[in-house]
DNA sequence: ACCTGAACACCGTTCAAGT
DNA sequence: ACCTGAACACCGTTCAAGT
């Protein structure tokens, strides 16, 4: 894999040395080591290699500088994971604001739902840090969504506490979703022959034949299968806990 | 919990360190180290402090032996790993069996979710174990209760694809809102104020007063509002697919 | 048969020292 | 101001050696 050269020729194809030159381009002369660079390193590490491969002496080196270098810029490993949070909800995939009909309302809740399914998906790993550090990881960029994924519930009809445990319900489905997905615990192993260790081969007929139909299915149609269920269930709710639901606001001052 | 040594006096609290001494109780004998005690050890450490406290050195300690002795009873870490996710496993709560009616399967469905719910949540660990190694650890313990899961949909009337489906989506449930609740992400920190690090106070209304009611909340009945809710679909989607369903047996043979 | 000491290549983090 | 060498207390794992 190779530690990249001056010149800058190489495809950016699995470099995990990256000495990241001025545009300058003279041989010798670094970018400024910044803390937006070695999240950035941590983050494709994680994406490539996993939560484990994520140390401060790896991250060191993907960014061409020793471990203890690192301490000028994060405070310590847990600060650079929250950057990684941070960085990863940054790119959470705003879908456009719907329109004030109720179909849109629901579309755009399904919209929402997407957005965050893929946020997550693409790191999967992130699943892992909100559960380990949820409170701590509590920034701007991770609230944003949650803000809009509520205002979507209110505006669909909700009352506050019910629109709370909705967005719980459906949080938990789709945090679920990707834990299920990228531990594949759905997925059979090679052949059709046995799943686990030295299994009697029909102990769990059930389980054989739930797995053929879990792996030929499409994931995303899975998912949405349970998402629209829970659409429906709330569309339901909405029409017994509606009241005239004025201050909601209609446009959504945090995107 | 607790090392359960001859006499039987010993409160079981906290006792990381437990040398188990044989039943003769000679001060200086040992009963012999087995996989079983090891694998106790590390989930009892898991338990208790995660699972980065779950490490070779550490679990031998508290076996009252040097961290290398551990390689011979279990092959490597990822071994012990699967074991720890086997003996919680072998600890699931199986309901009795359910009568005939719809009401009934219903209320074991319910009630087979519960008992997920409870494992997981007794050790929220191994929901992570279960994310990274979900296809190695396919013990006998791990798909018995999927088994059981698989049997209640198919006796609720769904086709096998739909009863996958219905597992997987169910599934994703459980696991997502044990990942929610132990990572706290919904719990405010101590008093009504700031929730993050150093948030405009009123830039996200909507968190803010989703965060009291989930605070308010009990987990439990926020868990069965959405599990009911799927329950219910199920049913409906169970009316649509039924056939003459024969041969799915009437008596849950993997108990 | 079962346990261990010493060793190897790793961790996160600190601190005095270098430029 | 920014980077580093050396050090400390940890990791998982192997292997020859002890009982």
């Amino acid at each position: 894999m190779g530690a990249a050269p001056s010149v800058n020729l190489a495809s950016e194809t699995e470099m995990t040395e990256d000495p990241t030159h001025t545009a300058a381009g003279g041989p010798g002369a670094r970018a400024p080591l910044t803390r937006e660079r070695i999240v950035e390193a941590a983050v494709r590490l994680m994406d490539e290699e996993g939560l484990a491969a994520v140390t401060m002496r790896r991250v060191g080196r993907a960014v061409g500088v020793e471990a203890m270098s690192l301490y000028h810029h994060v405070r310590d490993k847990d600060d650079l994971l929250d950057g990684v949070v941070d960085h990863v909800m940054r790119g959470f995939p705003f879908p456009a604001e719907p329109g004030p009909s109720s179909e849109d309302l629901a579309a755009y809740g399904r919209a929402v739902a997407h957005a965050w399914r893929r946020t997550l998906r693409a790191h999967p790993a992130v699943v892992e840090l909100l559960a380990r550090r949820g409170r701590s990881a509590r920034s701007a960029a991770l609230l944003r969504p949650v803000e809009v994924a509520l205002w979507t519930l209110r505006r669909m009809g909700l009352s506050p506490p019910d629109a709370a445990r909705a967005f719980h319900v459906i949080g938990s489905y789709v945090m679920g979703s990707v834990v299920l997905e990228t531990g594949r615990i759905s997925a059979a192993e090679g052949g059709g022959g046995a799943t686990g260790h030295d299994l009697p081969p029909d102990a769990f007929p059930q389980v054989l034949e739930a797995l053929s139909y879990l792996d030929a299915d499409d994931p995303d149609e899975r998912f949405d299968f349970g998402l629209d269920l829970m659409i429906e269930a709330i569309r339901t709710l909405a029409g017994r806990s509606r009241e005239p639901e004025r201050d909601v606001g209609t446009s959504n001052a945090t995107r």
